[in-house]
RNA sequence: GGCGCGAUAGCAAAGCGGUUAUGCCGCGGCCUGCAAAGCCGUUUAGACCAGUUCGACUCUGGUUCGCGCCUCCA
């Protein structure tokens, strides 16, 4: 039976989904006017594991993940880009895309963007004015009065006395109360604008607020009321709160609200040195730049490794820690032919995992599930355990590469390559070095050893061997491991990898 | 100032009122020409102070420290 830990009641609470055997899941995604860090990627693979997991558990899901591709920040980049905001989105959606898909991340099975559900937005706000949630200031803009929806603060624990009391919002002037929030932005010069009945000094033409978004594509795709909201932690106040706010105002009948959201789903923060990886901060790091260091699947293994709602410390040490991890994993399945078969939920070992990811989705204690059947599959070779392995770490999405192409795949090894003696040996050179640079003492740059070299290199330690010239074959070992490639013998032979 | 979360071995990270978490690192052994990988064994825990209990890392209270939200943020 499936736990989660519902941030509403701060508790975890036994699953039921609103129709037995589906589950409508709503996550807020990206503003896409920049490159994906490595906070979007945590929400990105946490709730693909979550959805995942749904599916695995027999539900049927709907999944939907917006696109914010209209906002003050997306405007402004736009031009100081000199391009239209289409193109900025466009571009910055498409390398979302590219991002999400290395680290595994299967597509949403929605992925709407704002703009498309304008019309949508101008409906729920209309109706808002309507019933007195909300109202047009001398600007134009159009308010949410807070005072007005009885269970303002419900989902982040907070009063509107508090909130006033630490308020460090800047006073505007047009709004009734400070904690009011802005549904309409009355049109400002060069900006885009949508027409609008809400009228004031611009005629009503203005742009929607971000809270109303989220509001409108979720109950637009999966109604009044759905089974799951995720999103960062961040999130949860103010923009889950007024999401609430608005939909439940909105979608109110006879005065009686109606629920928005059964379980509402947050995942801790990526840190770095123990503080909150963010664009203000400016301590973040983008997906692809850690992706030119890192495989993806380490990374996504380094997100799954530790439970979704703790805090993640980022650090190249703690993602070298998860490769040696990953490589063990990998190493067990290497040179099994597994089969796909499905997955005997009687197991002990599959029930642990089972059990682990109903509750709460403890993605760590499944991990450990994952060590012992590698722990099983070293000592005993037996290839069911090999393919339980294989299987149940599949519903984390990891570890369906061949092994080979993970443990030997091209990585890049860095520096420190001008002390060594390359002679002969075939390098297929990559980023900013040159073949003689490479070889030379004072090499800066990056190469990689091609794999067919590498065989050549066995082959000529296997015939040292032969001659007892042990000398000669633990120089090419040497010489090898320098380069980064490990050599393993065993009685089927020798095998590499890379380091 | 208000509200919330956390503190586990060298590092990372879970469960659990009494019995090995797990991974990396360290140490000993097996294996190996020697290594590596693997296997076996093993050293390092539960911020601090009280309380509840036959028994607490696990429950309760307090202290200290860290983090987050209260403004855009995943």
């Amino acid at each position: 039976m499936l736990k989660i830990y519902n941030t509403l009641a701060r508790e975890k609470q036994i699953f039921t989904p609103i129709v037995a055997g589906k589950v409508s899941m709503y996550v807020c995604g990206m503003t896409v006017y920049d490159y994906c860090h490595l906070g979007h990627a945590r929400v990105m693979v946490v709730f693909d594991m979550v959805s995942r997991w749904l599916r695995t558990s027999g539900f049927e899901v709907i999944y939907v993940r917006n696109i914010t591709d209209i906002d003050d920040k997306i405007i402004k980049r736009a031009n100081e880009n000199n391009e239209t905001i289409g193109q900025l989105t466009q571009r910055f959606i498409e390398a979302m895309d590219e991002d999400s898909a290395k680290l595994g991340v299967l597509r949403p099975n929605i992925e709407p963007k704002a703009t498309k559900y304008v019309d949508g937005m101008i409906k729920m706000i209309s109706a808002l004015i309507k019933k007195g949630f909300a109202y047009v200031a001398a600007n134009g803009d159009v308010f949410y009065s807070v005072n007005n929806f009885e269970g303002y603060g419900k989902l982040s624990g907070k009063s509107l006395e508090d909130l006033r009391a630490g308020e460090r919002v800047e006073v505007d002037t047009h709004k009734k109360d400070p904690m009011d929030f802005v549904l309409w932005k009355s049109v400002k010069p060069n900006e885009p604008s949508w027409d609008s009945p809400f009228g004031g000094p611009n005629g009503g033409k203005g742009r929607p607020g971000w809270h109303i978004e989220c509001s409108v594509m979720s109950s637009n795709l999966l109604g009044e009321q759905f089974d799951i909201h995720g999103g960062g932690q961040d999130l949860q106040f103010p923009h889950h709160e007024n999401e609430i706010a608005q939909s439940e105002a909105a979608h109110s009948h006879d005065g009686k609200a109606c629920q928005m959201v059964n379980y509402w789903m947050h995942n801790g923060f990526v840190r770095v040195d123990d503080e909150k990886m963010s664009k203000s901060l400016g301590n973040f790091f983008t997906i692809r730049t850690v992706l030119e260091k890192y495989d993806a699947e380490v990374v996504r293994f380094f997100i799954l490794r530790a439970h979704y709602r703790s805090p993640l410390n980022y650090s190249d040490k703690h993602l070298d820690d998860a490769k040696l991890a990953l490589t063990r994993l990998y190493t067990a399945l290497r040179g099994h032919v597994v089969s796909d078969t499905a997955i005997d939920w009687q197991h002990p070992q599959s029930a642990r995992f089972k059990e682990a990811l109903d509750d709460d989705f403890n993605t760590p204690e499944a991990m450990a599930v994952l060590f012992d059947l590698a722990n099983e599959v070293n000592k005993t070779k037996a290839v069911e355990a090999a393919s339980l392995l294989k299987n149940l770490a599949g519903v984390l999405g990891l570890l369906q590469r061949d092994a080979n192409e993970f443990l030997q795949g091209e990585v890049i090894i860095n520096a420190g390559v001008g002390q060594l003696n390359l002679e002969g040996l075939p390098a297929k050179i990559t980023g900013t070095g040159t073949s003689s640079q490479a070889q030379s003492t004072h090499a800066v740059g990056e190469f990689t050893v091609s794999n067919k070299g590498i065989e050549q290199f066995i082959e000529q330690r296997l015939a040292a061997k032969k001659a007892k010239n042990f000398a000669e074959a633990d120089r090419i070992r040497k010489e090898l491991a320098d380069a980064g490639i490990i050599l393993e013998d065993s009685p089927q032979g020798t095998t590499w990898r890379r380091a």
